[in-house]
This record gives structure tokens, C-alpha cells and sequence, in this order.
DNA sequence: TCTTCGTTGATAATAATTATTATTTAATTT
DNA sequence: AAATTAAATAATAATTATTATCAACGAAGA
């Protein structure tokens, strides 16, 4: 965790109306670096390894928080837990339903024909806030990983 | 419940190998009969208003056979729970995070122009069994439908 | 009808999450 | 810089959602 990031997250959570804390700054750094979109409980195992104090507790309200706060999200899944995701940004998911994991998917080609494609098709009643393409199967060799090509 | 349902539903659940049980029928035919992606609790208040004796426990245990042989899907959510969809052709989801609702949601011309992003677009080690585009956002007027025109 | 084996209902156990509260910490005021 | 205030944390209890267990029952075939 280099200075600069340090500054970066003070700034991210003060600026999301957050008072700046250590466990906040650790689990927020720790959700940064990673892509796996982990359950609390991984989350957990994460931070107890900075900060061996740490609550389970803690990393709930956290969690809770920083998704009330905009600035992580949780994830849908068929599974029976919560996952999040720090990744901001418009993207899609695949789902691997035997190794559970959940791969980031970003394409703006996609992006853009569904957006055109929402523009043309009125919703009403209803105000939409994002909208994401769940791709789910099985990965052949759970042992490799999956290439978007 | 018409007695052709009855012999429908009687052929369909045999037909998935599983025994024809009057609690089967019954739990089959109001998911059948319900487009509101219920929670297990439910579709528990449902069938005790039909069978007042049926058991939580038979009600969980009866979805995930269902979901097993493929009779229903359980459905993606960020909600603390799971919910059930009987309706088994490809269909998309909109999710209004203040009722909770989800919204079925088919296009024909939605479903080609991802199907088609999909054949170009090669995910590789991976072996795509469905994708569904997951809208969500807020009704406008929580008392009233959203409409799609 | 009898037998077999899967299903059901009642309930206990587990998993995931939320709530509670005393203590600690950060921010604010003096 | 010390004192004050308000919010966050750690420890733990409680709740919710789901799964497991098991005796009694019921469906389907012999």
C-alpha cells in the first residue's frame, strides 16, 4: 500500500461522507486489488491477515456501508451468499456454476448495442439505473482459466 | 386446477423421474401460475391456503428437486434470499430495488443480438449454457406496472 | 393387496447475516 | 493540546434462510 494510494483512498471514503478509518482503508484497498468478487467471509480472511483484530462484524457493516455509500456493489448470484464487487464501471459477469467463481467481462461493443437497443425500447414507469449481461455455463478445465477472445 | 393441467403436470413430472406426489402437483402448478418469482416463504403461504399441512422443510425440499431436474431456475439476486422462476424459456430480468419485484422481461430481437455477439465473441475453456440481461432500477410509481412498449 | 422405497412433516442443525452494546477511535471543540 | 462528542469497532447474541435428520406415510409396481 504505497502513500499515494493511501491519500487516494482517505480521499475516496471522506469524499463518499465516510469518516476515515483503518479497517475502512484496509478493506477497501483489499476490494481494490481484487477481481474475484469475494464473500464476506473471504473478505474476511483477507483483512484478518492485516489486521488480525478485526470483526466479522466489522467486514458486514463495512460492506453494508460502502454499497450504501456507492462504492462498491453486490453482486446477484444463485448462491447462498453475498458477494461484492469493486468495480465500478459497466461490465458483465460469467458465471462458472462448478467452481462458483464469477469472471469480469467488459465489452463495449455489447455495451453499446444493448444501450442502443434499451433507448429504442421504452420502459415506463420505471427509472433504469444500469443493466448487466449474465453469461453462466461451465468452465471445461476447472484448473485453467477462461480466455475471451 | 382443470383435470387436463392435472394430467399435464402428472406427465411432466414423471417425465422428469421424479413420483407423482399431490404436494408435487400442487407446488408445480403455482409456480406454474405465478410470473412473480417468488421467495420459498412464499410460495410456503401459497400452498398451505391448499395444503394447510404441508411443511416448510417439504417446500425447500421440493424446489431444489425441481431446480434439479430442471423444472424451474432459481434466480440471481443481491437479496439476503431465492427465488424461483418456473418460466424455463430464455427471458430476461428487470429488478426494481425499492419493491423487490422482478419483472419478466422477453425480446426476440434483444435475444438475437446478444446470441449473435455471443457466436463472434469466443469465450474459450468455457461451455455457455444461457445468458439473461439483468435491467435494474426503480419503479417511478411503486402502486402501479411497468410497462414495455 | 403387499412390499418397497422415495416422500413428507416435524424438528434440529447449520450457515449467513443482522443487531446489540461496551469500548475505542476519529473529529470537533475548548 | 486536552477535553468532548459522535461515530466505528470488537465481541457476542439474535435472527433469518436454508439444509439435514428421521419416523411415519404414501405412491407404484409385483
Amino acid at each position: 500500500m504505497t502513500l499515494r494510494n493511501l491519500q487516494y483512498i482517505k480521499h475516496t471514503l471522506a469524499g463518499h461522507g465516510l469518516k476515515v478509518t483503518h479497517q475502512r482503508m484496509v478493506i477497501y484497498q483489499v476490494l481494490q486489488d481484487t477481481d474475484t468478487h469475494p464473500a464476506a467471509e473471504g473478505i474476511y480472511e483477507k483483512i484478518k491477515k492485516i489486521i488480525p483484530s478485526i470483526s466479522l462484524g466489522t467486514i458486514y457493516k463495512t460492506l453494508e456501508v460502502f454499497v450504501e455509500k456507492g462504492l462498491i456493489k453486490r453482486i446477484n448470484t444463485s448462491e447462498g451468499n453475498m458477494r461484492y464487487d469493486a468495480r465500478m464501471d459497466n461490465h458483465n459477469h460469467i458465471y462458472c456454476t462448478n467452481t462458483k467463481e464469477i469472471i469480469d467481462f467488459k465489452d463495449e461493443e455489447l455495451e453499446m448495442l444493448i444501450r442502443d437497443f434499451l433507448k429504442r425500447k421504452k420502459i415506463g414507469n420505471f427509472n433504469l439505473k444500469e443493466f448487466r449481461l449474465h453469461i453462466s455455463g461451465e468452465k471445461i478445465d476447472p484448473g485453467k482459466h477462461i480466455e475471451i477472445t
